[in-house]
DNA sequence: GCGGGAATCGAAAGCGATCCCGGAAGGATG
DNA sequence: CATCCTTCCGGGATCGCTTTCGATTCCCGC
């Protein structure tokens, strides 16, 4: 493996000159000279080492992206989508999860402290603003979706309060008035479940539909799987009133309680409508397929990488900014009683409103 | 931040001492001087940076894994479990998918060259032998759930052929003769799909039944998503002769053809059974829940940070291994004809076949 | 023809940890 | 009490790169 001296050496040069070239600092470096370190380097197949490099300036070829949950497949999408952005900006990415625990959370901030990388996109779940400041330091972070109130990091996430009433709203514009919902937990503050439950509550304000708190169904802390959507669902038919109508907070919550629904002998969307939220890749095949809020998450990981980078270079040194990525209501059948029968026609969705990337 | 310097100058010993005391040579050190050391330490919240370690001795802090697709719930899993295993042992995990592309695996290697990562664990569709031995030098690396023939590295895989034998001999135990194949793709070779479809002989071949060429469907090269699954269940559909059972070699293409068989009116398993493989967590709650392979990919992932880790340390330096982790036949609704009213009565698995952790 | 200033390049000092090696305590022995 | 060996510790070089600072060259204009 050829060293940065090794080049130098070879082309005749000091290595401050070969390491000008490599940055592209042409101001500083003749012409002629640039040509003859070019050849040199294609010549020795020369890479510069990412780890001295970090070691040495503190900013190296890696990011760390902290997710809660991989299997779930909204973050899955996001993980690629930050590999592939990070690769754009020629940054590998390293990933933890931490099953939205306090004690994972930190864990993975000590990456940083290790100074194995040079910035972070952070998803936390239980982690507040002091402790992540605390341990972040002076390296750069980027918070995706969730807006942790007073944070001196950039942020980006969708408007989480009108994107749930835009849902809801569409429940209400279908008739329904029994509307449940389903992924509330934790208490106050500003979490991404806390922030949706407002949109639904403001949507059921604005039609004049009272609020019947036994409609929204909590799951556990931290969990938003199928089971969880399929045992809040269980809980919500056991109630007296039916509700005829669903919101649910997450795809995976709504694949969940379809089945159950099913179980039940209840009709999709006849009896009750669903709605979820995220528009994961199953959603479109799901059965019957689900009408769900859509978000281009390569979009909004595109944003969080060039935020993050912008700061490792130092592109950009000012205040925080938050960047709100669109999102758009995608109808499927699980809302309108439209025949599906033709929705998985040719293996691709067939819908009208515009696709989003896996 | 501390370094080791500061620990060292703030217990009165040499640098090298608590080096050996972090590395637990107790051995080259007397007790009295380590918990000195240990106390100091702990005072100054010292962290070792990887990075430096990783410069100087080649053997840092962090594993890369590289596999084809994180979109799918199956490398997902393995993604999670990797990640946990490779905690425990002290690194941290650095992803790179490739979406099955040979220039995209040979980029992920290049982080190799970068002397980033200390060993990979790889999930190579594209790359044959030779790249991957060029490409990764010296560096320690573990093959996972793809075979390659002649490599000289460890690898950890089940036995598909097996595997895939027993999915198949399953539906002939239930009197299907016209079973379907959905997922191969290549030609020759060892690749999973290859092995897979040789089991699926292998069994149609066992009780007799000849394989009828029009009932293995192939799908798009390194993509086994849900609308492959559906497309190739619409081609097999569109044929003369109907089968009455299908494995499919992903839990995802088994997941996208059961809507197009329920959108063709098709009953399952009473018209047509299906079978798939991996067992991802969306099998269980599939309509029906879907019999499928299981593997513990926990248990894969440990062995396969095992091996790595221990050839990182130079624990072990034989040939190179290979483990073949058990699976089970896990049988659900989507191949007995029972009622699967219960099957997610109370939102958790009830089946009888042990759990597979997720 | 010489001083002044760009424009380029070179030398050397780290970044923080590992590791070889030499040296100094501590214990046992004749 | 001197000698030798064991155990433990310190010094300094090194990994590959960045970065500061100083040196050299070259070109101009006065």
């Amino acid at each position: 493996m050829a060293t940065l001296r090794d080049v130098a050496a070879r082309a005749g040069v000091s290595t401050q000159t070969v390491s000008n070239v490599v940055h592209g600092k042409t101001s500083e470096v003749g012409a002629p000279t640039i040509e003859r370190v070019q050849q040199t380097i294609a010549e020795l197949k020369y890479q510069p080492s990412m780890v001295a490099r970090q070691l040495r300036s503190g900013r190296g070829g890696a990011i760390a992206l902290v997710v809660p949950d991989l299997i779930n497949p909204y973050f899955a999408k996001v993980a690629m989508h930050v590999i592939s952005a990070a690769a754009e900006h020629g940054y590998t990415v390293l990933i933890d999860y931490t099953a939205g625990s306090a004690a994972a959370e930190m864990r993975a901030l000590e990456a940083l402290r290790q100074h194995m990388i040079s910035g972070a996109i952070f998803s936390p779940l239980a982690l507040g603003v002091n402790e992540l400041v605390a341990h972040a330091g002076k390296t750069p972070v980027v918070l995706l979706g969730e807006h942790l109130f007073g944070s001196p990091y950039d942020h980006v996430d969708i408007d989480n309060v009108e994107a749930a009433r835009v849902a809801t709203a569409h429940l209400l514009a279908l008739g329904r008035r029994q509307i449940a919902a389903i992924g509330t937990f934790g208490e106050g503050g500003e979490n991404t479940s806390r922030l949706r439950l407002q949109g639904y509550a403001k949507a059921l304000a604005a039609a004049g539909v009272p609020l019947d708190p036994e409609f929204t169904e909590s799951v556990a802390r931290n969990s938003m799987h199928r089971f969880d959507g399929a045992q809040a669902m269980q809980r919500l038919l056991s109630r007296s009133d039916r509700p005829d109508g669903v919101f649910c907070f997450t795809d995976l919550l709504a694949l969940g309680a379809m089945p159950v629904l099913h179980e039940a002998g209840l009709r999709i969307p006849e009896d009750i409508a669903v709605v979820g939220f995220d528009d994961i890749e199953e959603a479109q095949l799901a059965y019957p397929p689900l009408t769900t809020i859509a978000v281009s998450t390569q979009e909004t990981c595109n944003q969080a990488v060039s935020l993050l980078v912008q700061r490792i270079d130092g592109t950009r040194t000012g205040p925080p900014v938050r960047m709100q990525p669109p999102f758009e209501l995608v109808v499927r059948a699980s809302t309108i009683a439209a025949s599906h029968a033709n929705v998985v026609r040719d293996g691709r969705r067939l819908e009208s409103t515009p696709a989003v990337p896996n």
